[in-house]
DNA sequence: TTCGGTGCAAAGCCTTTGCATGTCT
DNA sequence: AGACATGCAAAGGCTTTGCACCGAA
């Protein structure tokens, strides 16, 4: 694993791409629209990248079958419409048990997904 | 995809062994414990029931990185501890805000995956 | 008999790794 | 210069698929 210490032209191109969009694109996606800028960037380094901003808490990885990524340093639900598929920020309060004990341990994170239909879909 | 109307010798098992197991096993450890009474059981087989399962809501998926598989009808959040990997079954009350409106849409389902150290770990 | 289910092997997908080359500091 | 990051291709790991055979109904 890289120590991720060095600026470099990836990290910086990718990370404004993460900023600018709303989209929760997936590691192939942020591939294709940072590759418009890099044309030699390879899939291995972006995955590398966002690993490391993972890793740095820069983002949060959505748990789905295919890994998605959010530009957020907190913690948040997600929605995932079931009919176009597109990922929603949650910004309503739903009691998040971080730091919250439960009767095996210590939540220290938590990761929720909610599914339904949006309302543009329905 | 199959349309499982077939009462089968592989279903039986399956089934059986992830009634009697409380471990939330992955779809390699149902292959290899299905195995030891099904010694010719593929492990596309194995997949396929558990999608079928699934799909009949007889079991749910716990989204992590690798899938695992939990013999319960009803949906419950799960906890993953950091250190020894293993999964429990959270049976406390966690607002889960199934059947819940939230601005983006309606919620039908909703998946829970607390992280910490649990307790034995400690 | 019929058509769904299974086993096997191959293919698919996403992600990680090994290694030589390039490049921040 | 020296450690670290990148690109490329190959390998990994989990899951699905194609196809011929098997077997429940």
């Amino acid at each position: 694993m890289t120590k991720s210490v060095r600026k470099t032209k990836q990290k910086e191109v990718i990370e404004k791409y993460l900023a600018s969009t709303c989209c929760h694109p997936s590691a192939d996606t942020v591939y294709s629209e940072v590759k418009k800028e890099l044309p030699n960037i390879s899939k291995a380094t972006v995955y590398r990248i966002l690993r490391n901003f993972k890793e740095k808490g820069k983002i949060q990885e959505i748990p789905t079958d295919v890994s998605r990524w959010d530009y957020k340093e907190d913690p948040h639900p997600h929605f995932i419409c079931n009919q176009c598929g597109q990922i929603f920020d949650i910004e309503e309060k739903v009691d998040i048990p971080e730091k919250k004990k439960l009767d095996v341990g210590m939540v220290e994170s938590c990761r929720m997904v909610f599914c339904g239909v949006c309302k543009t879909c329905k």
